[in-house]
DNA sequence: GGGAAAAAATGATCTAGATCAAGAGTCGAT
DNA sequence: ATCGACTCTTGATCTAGATCATTTTTTCCC
């Protein structure tokens, strides 16, 4: 493990501000990960031998039922970590971890992190923040899946890249096969939704988006603070760490 | 605060084993409230002044939209402690609290619980565990939510209780409306599902239930260690801090 | 550039559950 | 008991979105 994803590891919310030699005993272990697209990066049931942080590509956490139903839990992007709250409690993962794209990976220890977190007050602290920043991150989507509709949810999506870049025009930063994964619906519905927010001034080709008028986009998709994330305040770093 | 209170309190995972001194300073300003059934006992969007312990009755954790529609996060029973990711995250509550019965509870202010934190190694540690535990809580709903049919979740919620009691027949604790909240379903569908059990040797008469053979219950509605709560384990709230 | 293969759009159904609308118990207070 | 207010049940629609099927577009690989 080089010098330079060390410090990347260390500037994430979990980590950030810990003693040094704290860090190094919970990283003494930990080791890079490469996988392929499609690959299985966590299995669902088993507990943890690793707490995972992504950094590069992204991982879908997938819930599967007995009878092999699958939902989409969380996606993850570089530099959340997942199946924290499974590591930290030590139990079964409730949902597994499947690449959507090329990923790598460094995989910590579950022993090393639990046994930082249980001599270091700071890094107790810091994972205390990030699973709670976590549970709200879940009630955020558990509001926008519930409250809104399909069309609703895209409009705000499109809203909140608006003012992330700050531009009328701006590119999708994934597939809309994997937005429709993200806003919880069919690529069918993805499409229907772009349809319907036609009338609303939103013009779409390839993978370029266009709002001629975003307020009216906004009056008409009721995008709320407590259910967007409000892309300025910190991200939930490795907060985006489910599932337990 | 008389101390039968204090030692419930001091029973509950976030606080167990926490040293005498730390609890005096984090319940030092604590107070106990009492409000009748419906009452607003946390706002959505404030940032909560008070960690609030449910000592008594019962409270359903609600997120509301823009437009008005309401979708319920969670409800909470006794010795559950509610808004806690929001306390320690000082940040406005993403759900807002109503009590469905009758409440008794401890409000202990948001500023001790974050210092407690701060200053005592032990109970960062049980913190974190609880809200490791509590992401775990709300990803077992949401799998619930999605994998299974609203007649299978009735059917597992059964299998539960009968497992609980350890009888074939037994009264359901919460009256049937609250149940459909609980299983995320309207009145009419929980009918409507123990109409659809009957064909499993589910009899219903008023609160009292009765299983004439649970497992064809069982084979039918497919319930999972990784969906539905185990019993025996220690619920969200009341396990130890961290293992290991 | 051509052409296979994946992604996306569009159309036609299907369905679980919500919603709306009556009845039928059930319960508690006077 | 009698009333009145709930809770529950049952039935008749409605609907958002999924699913299935087909066509069109894009991607990208030789």
């Amino acid at each position: 493990m080089n010098s330079e994803i060390l410090n990347r590891l260390a500037s994430i919310g979990p980590f950030s501000g810990v003693s040094s030699e704290t860090l190094e005993a919970v990283f003494r272990d930990a080791r890079v990960r490469r996988l392929p697209a499609g690959a299985l990066v966590a299995e669902q049931g088993a507990r943890p031998a690793f707490l995972d942080v992504l950094l590069e590509g992204s991982v879908d956490l997938i819930g599967k039922g007995p009878d092999g139903r699958e939902t989409v839990v969380q996606s993850c992007e570089p530099m959340d970590c997942f199946v924290l709250a499974a590591v930290l409690t030590d139990a079964p993962s409730l949902a597994g971890g499947i690449a959507v794209a090329p990923v790598q990976l460094v995989s910590i220890p579950a022993r090393s992190v639990r046994d930082g977190a249980a001599s270091d007050h700071l890094l107790a602290l810091n994972l205390m923040g990030e699973q709670a920043r976590q549970v709200r991150t879940i009630v955020r989507r558990i509001k926008n899946l519930n409250l809104r509709s399909a069309t609703q949810r895209l409009g705000c999506y499109l809203i909140s890249q608006c003012d992330r870049t700050g531009s009328i025009a701006f590119a999708l930063p994934v597939p809309k096969r994997q937005l429709a994964v993200q806003l919880g619906m069919t690529p069918e519905s993805v499409s229907r939704a772009f349809a319907a927010l036609r009338e609303y001034g939103v013009s779409v080709s390839g993978r370029t988006v266009k709002l001629r008028d975003p307020d009216l986009v906004r009056a008409n998709c009721a995008p709320d603070p407590l259910i967007d994330r409000d892309w300025r305040e910190p991200p939930a770093v490795c907060g985006d760490g489910l599932p337990g």
